[in-house]
DNA sequence: ACGAAGGTTTGACATTTATCAATCACTGCA
DNA sequence: TGCAGTGATTGATAAATGTCAAACCTTCGT
């Protein structure tokens, strides 16, 4: 893999504590790609043969059962992903596409748990990530399952407010579509959805969303440190 | 911690490749309690200062907000809950009751992090048990996206049936009230879906269910391995 | 054995969510 | 510039799921 991306994958949790040795090792033996839009990157089912890093672009994990698809999260650069099977060398469990074109890190499977084995604040890195992510997808169940999707919504409008960095005015990042279905809802649904919030100061432009009575959808959404935060 | 129970605990995954010292050392610092019925172990939010580890009887594992509550887990002897905060020492994300009288075993978070930095085949099994944790957290998403109500019940009986070794006749082995939490519906829904699945050969006396048409039952759960095996 | 308490089931009904069909709006390209 | 393709919205309707109330059934302790 080329030189160009290494320091800022360097930076990640995940492989910031570890020996330059071990870190040179696995750049070494892993791609850098670059994909066009709506590539399958990963269907599920498959064997985990590599670590994935997003460095560049946009990629879409989801999940297929009986002819139904549902989004499960869109990675954004940079991050990994599909690391849980990476380390139990397990089949993936979802599949994953580029959203827009996408630069993407493959490092192989197998030299990850090697140097999982030889590296100890890599393991430890590991370790924390696996956690993090595990919590992650807890709070996830929690959000489906505690709160109606109206609820769901008006949770993730005030995420997404501090992740765009809190301000009254943001852009929603993602299709609506794919909004719907990351939410569980169908489009017709989350459309309306929409609508059911402006009384508590949601206004809808095209992907510009403004929050014009904070407390008010605060008061309505209920965002809880053990379900919303991001970190914890 | 008495030393009946070691043998049993030394034989979980997560603890059965770490050094002899270590182990006795964690069970050194650690607690055995006997618990009655419906005692709230953990309150989601506190923060996590032990490991816990059920040698005997049923713990739920449940969340609540905004006045609700679902159940996410039942853990029966002999396992673990709670690692990943205990790991991260984050606060608990979700609550603990036992369900009978049950025994528990706890141990300190703070050794379990620290014979983790000592104890490599530690660290390697707490890896292991992190991503099977996530990866069956994320079955749990898929199941509670892309099914029915319906479907997630017909796909129960089909783990259960499996669990409680094969057979046509099996015990639910959980109050219905506590299942169909589990499973996000309300109890009387609950028991309409058991009469919905009538057609397809399930039999309900009580908590006794007898699955007398497999291949129809089967034909409409659709269960897959990417959402249903215990393993992988 | 009895009765209280709580789980389970049933029926009637309300709410939430999905589906289908049509229209509108936007984007990208010929 | 115009048009095809796709996403977004709207209205009408259907299906799934939840709520409420009552009856029934177990369990368990006195």
């Amino acid at each position: 893999m080329p030189e160009s991306h290494r320091p800022d994958i360097r930076k990640l949790d995940l492989f910031s504590e570890m020996s330059d040795e071990n870190f040179q090792s696995l750049m070494h033996a892993s791609y850098l790609q670059t994909f066009p839009p709506q590539i399958e990157l990963i269907t599920e089912g498959d064997a985990s043969d590599f670590l994935h890093v997003v460095v560049d672009g946009s990629v879409e994990l989801f999940a297929r059962w009986n002819n139904r698809e549902t989004s499960v999260a869109i990675v954004r650069p940079i991050s990994t992903f599909i690391l849980a099977a990476t380390l139990r060398n397990a089949p993936n469990l979802m599949s994953a596409r580029t959203l827009e074109k996408s630069r993407v890190v493959l490092i192989p499977s197998e030299d990850v748990r090697r140097i999982f084995d030889a590296d100890n604040n890599f393991a430890r890195a590991i370790v924390s990530e696996l956690a993090s992510g595990y919590r992650a997808s807890i709070k996830k169940t929690k959000d489906l399952k505690l709160r109606t999707s109206l609820e769901r919504l008006a949770n993730y409008l005030l995420r997404q407010q501090i992740r765009e960095g809190g301000g009254p005015e943001f852009e929603l990042q993602t299709e609506k579509k794919r909004l719907a279905s990351y939410l569980n809802m169908t489009p017709e649904n989350l459309s309306r959805a929409f609508k059911s919030l402006k009384p508590y100061g949601v206004e809808v432009n095209g992907s510009k969303i403004t929050i014009s009575n904070q407390p008010d959808l605060v008061k309505f959404a209920r965002p809880s440190p053990l379900i919303d935060d991001k970190t914890v």
